[in-house]
DNA sequence: AACGGCGTTGCTCATATGAGCAAGACGACC
DNA sequence: GGTCGTCTTGCTCATATGAGCAACGCCGTT
């Protein structure tokens, strides 16, 4: 019986969602009461033989959403749905526009916003619509690109992201990593870098992504670490890094001598912080996100569909 | 105004589709009447980004089928969806079950069954339900495998759609083409052969599916033609072969003499059929799909949903 | 053969939804 | 400023659908 129901169950189906008949019509059609029909379609959606997308860069993935909050110490998730996408870049800015539709939706309005940098929250503050909010002063959270170096992406976004409420941006004027822990201590102590790191402490929300720990990472590109670094670091069990400090899937700072001479707030800080959102969404983010979700890093992620169903675990 | 409605009609979706919500409680959540929301879901369908698609080994694409029979000269047409397939041999189990089920379902039953043979052919006897007819006269139409080869799978073919019918197969004991026209034509006159064409040329209903140009065909395998011969058909215009014979896109036969001297029934004849069942599936067939069907060779064509997309041109 | 459990069937009724329409809002043009 | 035409809105009403229930049939057991 189960067998020839499937079956029945879809040709109803097929009626139904692909040529708009009702249920009467298809009984009728296959010598059916309306109930059975009705119950073969339901038979139908519990099998999950039907599938619903919703086929726009828009689209998110609310069930999924309310799962990753129910399931983890998140407050908040984003999932944008990957139906229908075609490239990697695409990805990127679907979680991007996502992200910065969120940041635009915040109440209350932060005051003092602390930002990371890197290709994906430059996206985001390109996907920002201007005049989001008024008044927002953006510091950034993490050194990055040299004061001189001029028109660095990291200085661009948090101007692109002040500039777009109408509010000011306070740069971080210092590199990400120093080598030595002096030179370290000396630059996080110079009133000029010692007022931002305190702004950026003090921050009401804080915005950031995560890299994975590959040679690809942007601070490999930088010059602040080698390939081979980054190696030893993943041997180490590092899975990627969360504003310039590497962690291991656990959370856990896998180099407490790299992370001495890294300069920008550190992971307590965040963790302590009302509003963390993280940024995190593509195929080989997956570990990272995991361990930034877990080790309770964000308050809020904002992701993809499929790295969102990794962090569920199997069965979703 | 277009731009938010259709925001709206994105989160209208979601909480619609995902979340299950009525359209009431939708519209309590995004501040809107009921109304609006069911003008703003219909908007969504009819811009296309609600995508419903029925994720089954047995589901088929009705609404492709009737457009394939109005755009066509075809009686019938069966196209199995590719929803959430995995290789080219699912597709091909797809198609081959699809065609079972259709001659299965054939009424009147055929008394006089003529087919060809290959993968596909066998493929479809494979997924035959045993007892789906009772008494029907298996006849191969096109020659192939020599008699003395044991269980040459062309001979396996027919019997095994007999068999599933208690009823009985009639191999055609001749090679596919000859390499002389002489020899061609006193096999043809052999009265084993001759008798068995004959019977091919009144059969009730035909089943056969068609190769494409190209190397890896049936034929170069069974050493009837050389990859050197195929290049040659194609610099003619060959796109494929049906029972053996190749032709072009406007489905002329491209090499009268090779034409010639190939042992079964012709073209003209399976045009004339009141039933004649092509199966013809996957990506590499859209050029032969089209020729059998623009010229007219069968009356129902069984094919996959991206096949069916591509006879029914772009925009479909 | 009688009984009782279990799944299936066909129903009633409440609810959700779509069609169609009148009123209103808006903009263009006189 | 008035007026017309068009698009949008909120409605009424008909219809489609799902929930829940009683009757039924099918089996296995007593």
């Amino acid at each position: 019986m189960i067998e020839i129901d499937e079956m029945l169950s879809i040709r109803a189906a097929e009626l139904y969602y692909e040529e708009n008949k009702t249920q009467d019509e298809i009984g009728s059609i296959l010598r059916l009461t309306r109930w059975k029909v009705g119950r073969l379609l339901a038979q139908a959606k519990a099998n999950g033989f039907i599938r619903i997308e919703i086929v726009h860069p828009r689209a998110r993935r609310l069930g999924m959403e309310r799962r990753l909050v129910e399931a983890t110490r998140l407050t908040d998730a984003i999932v944008v749905s990957t139906a229908g996408i075609q490239g990697d870049d695409e990805l990127q800015a679907r979680t991007a526009q996502a992200a910065a539709d969120y940041l635009a939706g915040l109440r209350p309005v932060p005051r003092t916003l602390g930002i990371s940098w890197g290709r994906t929250l430059h996206e985001v503050s390109l996907h920002l619509r201007a005049g989001w909010a008024s008044g927002v002063n953006v510091v950034q959270i993490n050194g990055g690109v040299s004061l001189n170096r001029r028109a660095g992406t990291a200085a661009n976004t948090a101007v692109t992201i002040a500039e777009k409420a109408s509010g000011t941006a306070t740069l971080l004027p210092s590199p990400a990593i120093l080598e030595r822990l002096e030179t370290k201590q000396a630059i996080a102590a110079d009133r000029a870098v010692a007022a931002v790191l305190e702004m950026a402490a003090g921050a009401s929300a804080y915005l950031f992504s995560a890299g994975q720990a590959d040679e690809n990472s942007a601070l490999v590109d930088s010059g602040y670490l080698t390939a081979g670094q980054i190696a030893d670091l993943v041997d180490k069990g590092a899975v990627g890094d969360v504003v310039g400090r590497y962690i291991d899937a656990t959370g856990r700072i896998v180099d407490p001598e790299l992370d001495q001479r890294t300069i920008g707030i550190d992971h307590d800080q965040l963790r302590k912080a009302t509003r963390a959102i993280a940024v995190i969404a593509g195929p080989n983010k997956h570990a990272i996100a995991r361990a930034v979700v877990t080790s309770g890093l964000c308050t809020t992620l904002v992701t993809d569909e499929d790295t969102a169903r990794a962090l569920l675990g199997p069965g979703e």
